[in-house]
RNA sequence: CCACCAGAAAUACGUUCGG
């Protein structure tokens, strides 16, 4: 049973779904560990109701089901669901009880979570670090500091929580005393280091610990170039990117998009088009993110073609990759094309949202189109129920 | 009792305009 477990496990975990449901569907018999990885399984594709019903339907339960069901409604935002679902909970261990400030930390419900945190019967580093990073993200560092100052046993993911919190509110003073205390700088607390700098216009300060670094993953160049970029050493970020090239580091996906984003806002085709072919080849070309930025660099170049050739290739678009597409129209004055994608994608069942609207009127407006720019605004509310703002 | 069969924490992440 262990292996068919591992199994279903494995299929999670690459993200197939489906084939862990068949596994699961032909085992011979099942323990509380398939139906929650199964559970499990259906949370991280977002399947909510799936997920819901096989909870409902197992005919036992531990800590980590019912936890499992918490994190998922706590990722789908249904926040007071999660903590009724946490009231019914027959034990409620470390785990659980951290999941659930968690989910309120990220609401900025910090009273909540603290409340919890003070009643836990026992806490870990993990549970400590929620809630420092909670006060960090809402920009209460003051009140993290004190935590922190107080928390028993702090790892690498404490600091850097502290650290973050600094380096948000633009604080880098302290930011840097606290980096100077730090027992083992993570590569991770580096960057944030970077990023904080960058963020200050600091990016001589930034290029120190860039270079005090002895080891740099794709994060470490991307904030750096972010860093350059912001504050208008363009040249100096696309020698960054050409490094980086040189260190043979390969870019991971969010650095891609952030170098993408460069290559747009300088409009830079060749670079970009380069950067293309480096999205192929790490496949990153199937993701949503990616896909649009590229359609985003290509539009900023100029080059409709390509960029509508990107938009094609791709079968799951989603809104904001129709916003990019329509907007891109639009900018470069071609009202036709960008109305053609907004019946393209009214067609095909996608619903618009606010920024479609801006790209779909501001092409009206290009092509003098009065009437048809009233007719839509109309629609907004009337047919999409989209406030004008 | 132990070996990754399931659960919680830190940085970076796409579209318009603005900032």
């Amino acid at each position: 049973i262990a292996s068919w477990n591992g199994m279903i496990s494995g299929y999670v975990k690459n993200r197939m779904i489906k084939d862990a449901r068949k596994i699961f569907d032909v085992m011979p018999e099942r323990n509380v560990v398939s139906w929650t990885s199964m559970v499990r399984g259906y949370v991280q594709e977002g399947g909510m109701s799936e997920a819901e019903s096989l909870f409902r339907q197992m005919p036992e339960k531990n800590v980590v089901s019912w936890t499992v069901m918490l994190g998922g409604l706590i990722q789908d935002g249904r926040i007071d669901d999660a903590r009724r679902l946490f009231d019914e909970m027959p034990e409620k261990d470390v785990v659980a009880r951290t999941n659930m400030i968690s989910g309120y930390c990220q609401l900025g419900r910090l009273a909540e979570a603290r409340q919890l945190f003070d009643e836990m019967p026992r806490r870990n580093a993990i549970s400590w670090t929620t809630m420092i990073s909670g006060y960090s993200q809402n920009l209460q560092v003051d009140v993290a500091r004190k935590l922190f100052e107080v928390m028993p046993e702090k790892n690498e993911v404490s600091w850097t929580a502290m650290l973050t919190g600094y380096t948000h509110c633009g604080r880098m003073e302290e930011a840097s005393d606290l980096f100077k205390r730090m027992p083992e700088k993570s590569l991770t607390a580096c960057n944030v280091m970077i990023l904080g700098f960058g963020q200050i216009g600091k990016v001589f300060e930034a290029r120190q610990v860039f270079d005090w670094m002895r080891e740099k993953d794709d994060g470490s160049w991307s904030a750096m170039i972010k860093g350059y970029e912001r504050n208008g050493f363009e040249l100096e970020a696309l020698d960054m990117f050409a490094s980086m090239q040189r260190a043979r580091v390969r870019a991971n996906f969010p650095a891609l998009i952030s170098i993408l984003t460069i290559c747009a806002s300088l409009a830079v085709l060749n670079h970009g088009r380069e950067i293309h072919a480096e999205v192929i080849k790490s496949q990153f070309d199937s993701d949503v993110f990616v896909a649009s930025a590229l359609i985003t660099m290509y539009v900023k170049c100029g080059n409709l073609l390509r960029a509508r050739m990107v938009f094609d290739r791709f079968t799951m678009k989603d809104v904001v990759m129709w916003n990019s597409m329509i907007t891109g129209y639009a900018q470069h004055g071609f009202g036709e094309g960008a109305l053609q994608v907004f019946r393209e994608m009214h067609s095909s069942g996608m619903m618009p949202d606010d920024v479609t609207f801006v790209g779909v009127l501001s092409a009206c407006s290009y092509t003098g189109r009065i009437k048809e720019g009233m007719e839509f605004f109309e629609s907004m509310s009337s047919v999409y129920m989209i406030k004008p703002t």
